[in-house]
DNA sequence: TTGAAAGCGCTAACAA
DNA sequence: TTGTTAGCGCTTTCAA
């Protein structure tokens, strides 16, 4: 606290400061700081440099934000960063902008409309260069993000919204092909415990599903809904054995509901793969350390956060809205029957 | 687009256009935006308002905080985010940020030196109001946040940092509690699975193994360094099992590992309880739904976050540094070998 | 190569 | 109750 007090008398160091002490102008510190976009004389420079780490002079993040209409920060929405798919992709998209000079603010919106319009409005309100929105809503309300110009992008989306970006990956397939390999496995009664939207349409996995068994032309299989959660899945995976007609094998929508499946069947003193196999979707690490580990349709996080934020300020920013989709690879493991 | 366009003339909309519009001086539509430090006559308020609606005003935040001095936002440094245990962790501090009308900025240090640093470099030049760092260090380098002055917090701190608020949890107590819960159980070889700290110091954790040990008069037993993380405990778990002395009880020091390690003794075809009985530390949700179910010593985690924005910028700041402890809680479940 | 100065949008002290 | 205005720290044009 003295030592600190000793080296910078005032208070805050401002450029103004370390111009007077390096004896120029504020001008000639804006160089130095921002390498332009003027040249500096090397002597002049090295006096200046001599002064920023004198006085222990950082530049004031806001004043430049102020001047120049960017903050150089991203916002991100996602619904609970406590699940370990967001947790990913937080990750991600901070590495991604990070690589850009953008820092990025996190917010949660606990599936709740009314916090996700919120955390849109505080975004906008702190002129985010750009806002990522993996949405609970089908039609999010990006009203204030259009009116403050922000760009954004909805993630997680499987289809296309109308002049938004929107990045996504391809539900339908990737069920279908979770599918596939159980029915490879042989099972004729495949289930499907599906994540609830809030949506007006039939999420791409239960179409891939149901397309799957009908084009082996097996019976259509039961359906259960419930909550992207591991709670969510345990519900789901009691509900399907109990039911009447059981499957002997279920599609979870998400690996966190597979995880809950995975407990029920364990809790009704069966086995996976034994008694009912399982498939799920997402690709997190958490289903390799399951046991049994799961299979899974993996999803690509990494280049998805990264076309998002490259859509927003990077080299997609500008140019036209568009609907990017990634495709899922099958993670073969053993809750399926794979030995 | 157009419509917007049609809503606003021109581009960002400012609090002189408000003023025009609602026919009123600047400073009036200041002490309506922010209910004051003026009181406003109603029906001006309600020409205002009505100006705000229409013209789509929305303040700007950079030039808030550069008036203010404040940014209204709070850093929080983490090793990664993709870790349950701060993943929650960011989740809660984001919500107890919130309460407060703080906006949190994320970011990672991947257990990176370099990054920390950096990290705390940005968050400092971005004049964030509070700073709080989950360090990967013994002594973190504050240095950037003790000369702009500020306030931070150290998470997940064992002991006491000198002029440092921190938080953090009895670790010694937290571990001799699990371990004891383990001797109860009859077991006499009990190993320890513990991550690596960049730290000069032992870990609580193992102070509280080894004292539980020898206050039962038990052998001191196997100690395995490894990651924090589920690959960390896989490979601890795959160690141990092969030592000479194999432990018939393994206590780790975190979740994470203790997934690893539940993975490792499956592998060698034994199982949790029967053959290596399992408690570990912080009660993320993973460990109760792993299989067996971890026992566990839960760590105070929303409690700990509110404790630390509180003290950076609730009713504790300002006040002199402090070291706040809290208890963890022993979370009774199957890889112990209780029923 | 360097400097002077305008102005980004906002708050709040001061004046009316 | 409302208005005027200085100035927060920075960038950059324009002039020297």
């Amino acid at each position: 606290m003295t030592s600190s007090a000793l080296n910078t008398p005032r208070g805050p160091v401002t450029r103004k400061d370390v111009a007077r002490y390096a004896g120029v102008s504020t001008a000639v510190v804006s160089y130095v700081v921002n390498g332009g976009p003027k040249r500096v004389a090397p002597a002049t420079e090295a006096k200046v440099q001599d002064a920023i780490r004198v006085l222990g002079y950082r530049p004031n993040a806001a004043a430049r934000a102020l001047k120049l209409g960017s903050s150089e920060t991203l916002g991100l929405i996602v619904p609970d960063n406590t699940n370990p798919f967001f947790s990913l992709l937080a990750h991600a998209v901070e590495d991604a902008a990070a690589a850009l000079g953008y820092t990025l603010v996190l917010t949660n919106s606990d599936g709740n409309l009314a916090k996700e319009r919120r955390n849109v409005r505080n975004l906008a309100a702190r002129q985010v260069d750009g806002v990522l929105l993996a949405s609970v809503l089908f039609e999010p309300d990006l009203e204030d993000l259009e009116k403050a110009a922000i760009p954004s992008v909805l993630l997680n989306q499987g289809r296309e919204a109308a002049g938004f970006n929107s990045i996504g990956v391809d539900l339908a397939t990737g069920a279908r092909i979770a599918v596939e390999h159980l029915l490879g496995h042989g099972h004729t009664r495949i289930g499907l415990a599906m994540g609830t939207n809030v949506s007006s349409e039939v999420d791409g996995r239960e179409r891939g599903w149901l397309q799957a068994l009908r084009d082996a032309g097996v019976p259509e299989g039961q359906i259960v809904h419930g909550e992207f959660t591991r709670p969510g899945g345990y519900l789901a995976g009691q509900r399907l054995i109990a039911s009447a007609n059981r499957p002997t094998a279920i599609f979870a929508s998400s690996d966190m509901q597979a995880i809950g499946i995975l407990r029920a069947v364990r809790e009704a003193g069966m086995t996976v793969p034994g008694d009912i196999a399982l498939a799920s979707f997402d690709g997190s690490v958490e289903a390799e350390y399951s046991w049994p580990a799961l299979t899974t349709m993996e999803q690509p996080v990494r280049a998805m956060a990264e076309a998002a934020v490259d859509a927003l300020v990077g080299a997609g920013r500008g140019e036209p809205a568009q609907h990017r989709i990634f495709p899922t690879e099958l993670r073969v493991r053993q809750s399926c029957g794979c030995p």
